[in-house]
DNA sequence: CGTTGTTTTGACTTTATTCAAGCATGGTGG
DNA sequence: CCACCATGCTTGAATAAAGTCAAAACAACG
């Protein structure tokens, strides 16, 4: 489903009027529903870059779509070791890991300001009890979640370096579409070593990737910004970085 | 929760008597709970050795638990590269990612002989209206579910080979343990194909690593038993091969 | 036994990492 | 306003790790 268009100005107070609704919570719900839903709703305080919205081992109290700005999501081990889990743009939901043990798994940084609408779980679940097309949406946002994962898993086991940034820029670019955005001007607001992080890279590798994308003529990189300019070498490059185990 | 002990012919065709219910499904629920939950289960035929119990994109009719064997699940994306996403025993349930939809997003295969339990979806979706206790039970699996994919994630990501090799091979004893066995005869019921493919290495990788460790007189492989000789020096080595993101 | 499938081993090549240095950019304070 | 430093990014040369190709050893099974 894609948004018909999005203008930040849009976002309003309330579901039923926000131009993210398609992308969100809200989406498959009857207009009453969407009423019952907004009134649970509430925009927080912004939340300033670098700053974390919840912690790993947190006791999950609110959910979060993001209105406006983006965040990372971090886990980390035992041993200490951290993998940056995904980037998390309007429309996106957060802490959905958290619903079985009411734990939140992950520490969500944001990655410059940034505005979240915050729905409490408890009266989220009562919610959910009543309205079944939630429960359908909720649980289509979590397999969502999973599914993005596997796809992660994916790409960090089965391609090299090239296919890998190639990979992500298409993703995020197809991202950008669907709030309906121009696909083209992909903006970067992580810094290389969070890219690096997610795709476990060196950010010296990231940063020769780049590079050659940019000297072949694919893309152009400008500081934050990546246009791309030949969306075909990038998909072509995208597959050819994989390699398939033989039978 | 770990399994007071296990022994195969002690696995009835009930939950309530089942040696493994520590395990499955009927973890935490009351005696009567579980007698209702039987009702609902059926052991289906023996899967033969590489059969499918279900593949990628099957519509969801029922859920599996496995009595006795072991099995893989894989997925394969557009692109046609393949990652098998875990391996299971005997009391681990197979099925739950295509909840959401409806539909499987994995393909299952036996790795040697197995039975399993059958529990249909639409029966078992009315009895977790009714019973609290087991969709609690359900969504802590399913959380654990995606846990997994996310330890699978740090390990492909920050690992070296000797470091995945090292962590699986503790996986495995780990939840030999759970289900009441004796930690040291892993058994690594697949090919070295397959935990190739698991471990995003190539065959001839996994085979030089575990060759060390025999020689380093960690552990001693006889064609598809795995001795443990040192577990210190197991968990040495699985996080020694791992690097830390410097800030 | 011979055939087939699987695993191990070896020599060589590719790829990405490491370490180190050099650029930008963007703010701060003299 | 400009020197200065901090931060983040790029580039280069040397190194280490894992991948490739090819062959040999081993096991399983009729």
């Amino acid at each position: 489903m894609v948004a018909p268009s999005l203008q930040l100005d849009q976002l309003s107070e309330t579901c039923s009027h926000c131009s993210l609704r398609y992308l969100c919570l809200p989406y498959g719900l009857s207009q009453d529903d969407i009423l019952e839903l907004e009134r649970l709703v509430s925009t927080g305080v912004p939340i300033r870059a670098s700053e974390e919205l919840f912690v790993q081992g947190d006791t999950l109290e609110d959910i979060y779509a993001i209105r406006d700005g983006s965040m990372k999501t971090v886990v980390v081990d035992e041993d200490g070791l951290e993998q940056i889990l995904g980037f998390y743009y309007p429309g996106d939901l957060l802490g959905l890991d958290g619903f079985a043990d009411q734990t939140h798994h992950c520490t969500a940084v944001a990655l410059k300001p940034t505005h979240v609408c915050r729905i409490p779980v408890g009266r989220l679940d009562r919610l959910v009890d009543k309205l079944p097309s939630l429960r359908h949406q909720l649980m289509r946002l979590m397999s969502q979640a999973l599914s993005d994962e596997e796809k992660l898993l994916l790409t960090l086991g089965r391609k090299n370096s090239m296919g890998r940034i190639c990979s992500l820029l298409l993703t995020l670019s197809r991202r950008r579409e669907m709030r309906g955005l121009a696909s083209s001007p992909v903006s970067l607001s992580m810094k290389r070593l969070d890219l690096a992080n997610f795709l476990s890279m060196r950010l010296e590798t990231v940063s020769r990737v780049l590079t050659r994308l940019q000297r072949d003529g694919v893309i152009c990189v400008r500081q934050n910004d990546v246009d791309i300019l030949d969306i075909e070498a990038l998909r072509a490059r995208s597959s050819q970085g994989a390699w398939v185990a033989d039978q």
